[in-house]
DNA sequence: CTTGACACAGAACAGGCGTTCGGTTATCAT
DNA sequence: ATGATAACCGAACGCCTGTTCTGTGTCAAG
């Protein structure tokens, strides 16, 4: 009878089906097949070889298992389909002349009418706590920020910030709320347009600095058509 | 003894706690819980009642659930935290006198060494093919397209492009790439930048054009540290 | 040729887990 | 009061599934 053997130390033709039948099982079920239905469809008669491959995958750190548990396997890292999302609230708009809505502390994200979806893996892990929260921006208002119109916008909420972080700030005399990266300068605070070639704001010590938050990330989907 | 009895037609307490409890627990453990276990964690001491609830939010619509298969549930839509994501591939760096790589038709995700996830419910429908990728830009060549140093730019191939898109072009005069809207006139072309404090490259109908693809999202990771 | 590592097959075991059924308590309209 | 209905409980049934054990054919090193 023919038998495969491996030649080399890597991953055999059977451990790469294996793998590839777990992501697209994944993907059409939302679930991990059994043992069985791999053996089934990779051409393994017994239960006791699809457990002896899972774990020369396990071994390899290209699967982890949960004993004892039916279809307690997934795949590691890049190879799973299926992953972590943040799940952040879209809680309003943000334009020049308008307040940015600050979420409750009772706020419940599984209420929430208009969320968008954040791979967990874009996001450094300081910032997985489940406050964040997204704006749309309105506007050209933004312009100097490097976000346009339609933009979505992720902060962490804040109260102060360090030197080149960018923050959400409130400009009492301009009656807007912004976004600027800031900096502590020895006589206030410096507000510093993304674009160099806007000009930053001033503020001095004794004038008010209401920060809203930081802004952890920008997506701008460009699948509408601009103008 | 006290029984609860649900005032509403909409969910009981005991329906958002299961809820809850299902997203914690795929959270932590990477696969569904069972009946039982979320017995235990629910104070309900019956699986049958489990069960019984499972069966009404079925109902509701905010669970699937696969009978018969252990741990075969997943919440629907917007709480599910295991979501489809899509691998892009970063394939290199986009800069000012550099052309931008193109994926061979042979990629294969699965050995890729970078690549950035994408939620699938942040892409339109029609991207979720297998051939987007993915550009870091580098400098601030971009800046009149809204694009910053260090952003991640996710393209779709293509080779021709409609009004109001934006595309990556290779300007073969300025022997560079670079990303603007693509307007057709009756002349030639207006290649318009996203910033309108820049003004727009004319090209005549006799001078080459020569698209490399579309930008379907821009990604900006503001954790870092600005200049 | 012998030995041992490797790649399998098949069967049996045991626990996990969804399902179902009979029964109980509380609320409410009639 | 009374029946209907919703919200439970507990136990039993039985399939699903991971685990384990015994055995076999292949191949390369000694």
């Amino acid at each position: 009878m023919m038998m495969m053997v491996r030649k080399s130390k890597g991953l055999g033709e059977r451990h790469q089906k294996i793998l590839e039948f777990i992501a697209s099982y994944q993907r059409e079920y939302k679930h991990p097949p059994s043992i069985r239905e791999i053996g089934e469809h990779c051409k393994i008669s017994s239960t006791s070889v699809v457990n002896y491959y899972l774990d020369q995958l396990e071994k390899e750190g290209l699967l982890e298992r949960d004993r004892k548990i039916s279809r307690g396997m997934r795949l590691v890292g890049n190879n799973n389909p299926l992953g972590d999302l943040l799940r952040v609230p879209v809680l309003g708009v943000i334009q020049a002349g308008e307040p940015i809505p600050i979420p409750p502390s009772d706020f419940n994200p599984f209420t929430a009418e208009d969320t968008v979806d954040i791979a967990a893996s874009l996001m450094p892990s300081k910032e997985k706590g489940k406050d964040l929260f997204a704006l749309q921006v309105q506007g050209d208002s933004m312009i100097d920020a490097m976000i346009n119109d339609g933009d979505i916008v992720v902060l962490k909420p804040a109260q102060e910030a360090r030197n080149g972080e960018m923050v959400a700030v409130w400009l009492n005399d301009r009656n807007e709320t912004t976004l600027k990266y800031f900096y502590k300068e020895k006589d206030g605070y410096r507000l510093q347009p993304a674009n160099p070639a806007y000009k930053p704001i001033l503020l001095k010590k004794n004038e008010p600095l209401d920060i809203k938050g930081k802004v952890v990330m920008v997506i701008r989907k460009v699948d509408r058509l601009a103008v």
